[in-house]
DNA sequence: ATTTTGAGAATGAACGTTCATTCTCAGAAT
DNA sequence: ATTCTGAGAATGAACGTTCATTCTCAAAAT
């Protein structure tokens, strides 16, 4: 049992480590991005040698994964515990809230940097691809239990929806990162706008552009 | 005249040179980004040594802003182009198709790698701020040319929807990039059902009709 | 004869990674 | 109580490689 005790905490701390690490590699990674922070930069914001964080992760690029994959499991927990008692449109106000709003800079730089990533490294597109797939089920669950309650058109392709506004968070997540002077939360009416055609159903395509609509 | 002849052909050939070389720059950055592509990697698909390739650009870093800057002048030139006579949305729809659909993937990975750069060297940040805040200009005007006309209602907030359809191009794009079986051309009706339903500022917020603007 | 063009080897810095070595400290032995 | 022991933790200099850039020099053009 004692033995047990000290394996435990042993295993804790070797936890522990990781995560300072990553959180160490995540600051330098926002700070000069992927390629520009070096494994050096990385030791020092860690306040750790060289040789050592070597033993606990085997590659730079296992520092980019693992931080791929934190992220993933944060966004999974954040997804689980939606409640849709108060209305679908109440719990997508609040996700495009938290999610152009109030996530940090830091965050949202660290999401562009992944995605750059992705393009070269196929553990990185990996992680990336099924995490997009897992983000674009759970939206289009979303949106099917949403129309369950009734908040949806039943005509609506709720696919096409779920891409479109993971398109649209994709796109403020690099304006963000790119433009310091963007204000995301003056682009919240707007979205609730768009989200809210999107899903009341009521296709205006064709001719009978303006006038035809009511 | 012979002179004259002479300089101009040499003028000419070397600026042909300089394009020869940033098609080969680009070639590479598509096949493996910024960071991957070596020099030499370049000048081989260049057909030319290293030290002769310096002689028309001065750095790497140059090839990245000349490629930025040639794409920037093109679409200055498809937007100067714009032909409002059939209508805005007939115009809108034209842009989306064009950037959407028919672009090709290599033009889209370059833009994202260009965007990824941007997050790193002032002077491509500089050329993108610039790029972004051309296009937004023009897409106002484009917006306002169009409610001169009538096809936008009247308290639509111009600025906000250029904003919103600039972020769903960039997403597009990433998307694009990121995703070899995402589809782009399917995303057009309801992209474009989106757009009209934004001019035609007819909010659907709590059934009022407040307007997204301010 | 002088300049331009080009090739390709050379350079030096920076990088990710490794490795021989030292440090730490909990428990066993005395 | 003190010493011994050994294994994991940590170090940081060194390594080999890669890369952007520069140098050197010869052939072609003027």
């Amino acid at each position: 049992m004692t033995e047990t005790l000290v394996q435990t905490k042993s295993d804790r701390t070797k936890s522990d480590r990781r995560s300072e690490i990553l959180a160490a590699a995540q600051r330098c990674f926002v700070r000069s991005g992927f390629h520009g922070a070096s494994m050096q930069d990385i030791c020092s914001e860690a306040g750790m040698s060289a040789g050592n964080l070597y033993r606990y992760f085997p590659s730079k690029e296992a520092l980019i994964a693992g931080i791929a994959e934190r992220d993933r499991a944060e966004v999974a927990q954040e997804f689980a515990s939606v409640d849709l008692s108060q209305g679908l449109f109440h719990v997508l106000e609040g996700m495009a809230h938290h999610y152009f709003a109030e996530r940090s800079d830091e965050q949202v730089k660290l999401c562009t940097e992944i995605m750059s990533e992705a393009r070269r490294h196929p553990e990185i597109a990996r992680i990336s691809t099924a995490f997009d797939a897992d983000v674009k089920k759970w939206l289009v669950d979303l949106l099917s239990a949403g129309a369950d309650r009734g908040d949806v058109a039943r005509d609506v392709d709720l696919d096409a929806v779920a891409a479109m506004l993971m398109i649209i968070a994709d796109g403020v997540w690099w304006r963000r990162a790119l433009d310091p002077t963007f204000n995301a939360k003056a682009l919240l009416p707007i979205f609730m706008d768009v989200t809210r055609h999107m899903l009341s159903g009521r296709s205006q395509t064709g001719g009978r552009t303006k006038g035809a609509a009511k």
